[in-house]
DNA sequence: ATTCGACTTCTACATCTGTAGTTGAAGAGG
DNA sequence: CCTCTTCAACTACAGATGTAGAAGTCGAAT
């Protein structure tokens, strides 16, 4: 049921980590991004802000919290997208595959693969 | 320059009831979007943190003051699209043309229709 | 057992957003 | 000329977010 999961920039990195750890202590998630060199702290505090928004869940494991995702990566990213299509293109998700169409800068074999893709759309 | 203006939902509804209007009073934005049901003092301060933001000038007509917009709809629309595509797709147009085709409930004109637009893109 | 480390939790603060009341100025009506 | 209406400007406040220091807690090492 998708509900309207919608994430800051920050938020669905953390999240991104977490899916690509399965699992993971703020710590660990730190590790996993610190080329935002963020404070272990700030990490955590995100972690713990979804948690309340409920994306996540958390147990403590002696003296470790470990974090484990609720929602997947798929799920937030079909909220976010229908959300932004929603605002941007009053819900019509047709508008948004013409905008890229026009708007990306898609070689031939891109446009082959959305063929092919396409067609097997098709024969759903 | 796409230069990356991000709105929310509230300030890309403005916006757009701008672009409409062409040119506004905040009274006149009001009216446009009267079944939001915001006070007008909302609809102005929303407008002056849009201008402060550098989205829309405005210009003092007698005792009104008339908002202009600075960036086109289409503008936003990239270069929200394009923020959407960064964090959810690392930047890459494809994924979300993949994902768009793979996740939407297309029928088959719309089928048709995008593969119109894929040949005329194909030819450019 | 006492201190050291490692982690978590609490607290803090700035900025942005949503939302609107209060105040102030200036034209409209009497 | 004085009061009423109408806008705009200023002020306000709550919630979300980015960011992190300070304090607490509990196991580990000596």
């Amino acid at each position: 049921m998708t509900d309207g999961v919608k994430l800051s920039d920050q938020q669905f990195q953390l999240m991104q980590a977490l899916w690509h750890l399965g699992e993971g202590s703020a710590k660990a998630v730190q590790a996993q991004l610190s080329h935002l060199g963020l404070a272990h702290t700030t990490i955590a505090t995100i972690l713990t802000r979804l948690e309340k928004k409920g994306v996540l869940s958390s147990r403590t494991e002696g003296r470790e919290r470990i974090f484990v995702p609720i929602v997947s990566e798929g799920d937030v990213r079909r909220s976010m997208v229908s959300s932004l299509v929603g605002t941007l293109f009053k819900g019509d998700d047709r508008q948004l595959l013409a905008h890229l169409v026009k708007e990306s800068d898609l070689q031939q074999d891109d446009l082959d693969e959305i063929q092919k893709m396409l067609m097997e759309a098709g024969n759903d």
